[in-house]
DNA sequence: TGTATTCCCTACTAAATCGATAGGGTTAAT
DNA sequence: ATTAACCCTATCGATTTAGTAGGGAATACA
């Protein structure tokens, strides 16, 4: 299941590339529109400003603005910073990859051939997908 | 991520369709091959014969079996048993489609027509794959 | 300089889910 | 009758998720 995290993360982040002028935009702004809980989204938007993809102001005016442009940020970076690895197994992770308990050969395990197949798909989607594809923004 | 009951599943059904013989396995033997909790793996194994997928003998010499070839066995209907469902938001969902409560419209929301996308590509793995794959069995 | 506004940060909590265990009931072979 | 196996429900601890609380720090502007 995606998280509400990533779902709110994403509304947000679309939110801010449609808003026309390059003023920051407020986090009570988005909550509004978008009906998400104005303190839950804070700490989201903290997170997606921390791991580079958002900027902030503080103060009168403050808000968070994107640092590239939508056409820039893929969604291969925003799923790993809201939703974590992409993979549904860490031994199939590129980057959280962790050796699995059981399983002496991943190489004969079953679960990790479908695994593989499935982030492979996943990664394709997400590499060809920016933000500008989500807001409908051509730049 | 994967639960250990959809790896544990797989991992099981992997195992029986290896099994040469035509006897049923026993869940003590999968458990102790494969690693598993065999009080777990009982409960698995019976959502498997629940949803039809195994069959099951009761007292000595008991156990489960396949009810179909393993090339018949399609991972979309393992995954939806044993995971639920396959799409990672319930607005996107073929077999358990469910409105979003925020999200005035479909067709304009950016998650949406991200996860579509996610959905229709790992439901291609999934349709494309059989047990027989999983199990290299060419049966 | 003062005040309102806005982001920043930490801690907390209720509810749900997950992984696993316990313990007995039922069926079938010998 | 005994034993081996599945059947079923309840329970439990740990973790994660979704969300709240509350105060701190920076900035615009009067």
């Amino acid at each position: 299941m995606l998280s509400k995290k990533t779902k709110y993360g994403l509304k947000a982040l679309t939110f801010i590339a449609r808003s026309e002028s390059d003023m920051p935009v407020q986090v009570s702004l988005i909550a509004k529109s978008e009906q998400i809980p104005p303190k839950f989204l804070e700490g989201i938007l903290l997170t997606l400003r921390k791991s580079g993809i958002l900027g902030s102001k503080k103060g009168k005016h403050g808000g968070y603005y994107l640092r590239h442009k939508p056409s820039e940020i893929k969604m291969t970076d925003v799923m790993r910073v809201l939703e974590g690895p992409i993979a549904m197994v860490p031994c199939v992770s590129l980057n959280y990859y962790e050796k699995c308990d059981d399983c002496p050969d991943e190489n004969l395990c079953s679960v990790h051939k479908l695994m593989v197949q499935v982030r492979d798909n996943t990664l394709k989607v997400f590499r060809n997908t920016t933000l500008a594809d989500l807001s409908n923004t051509n730049v």
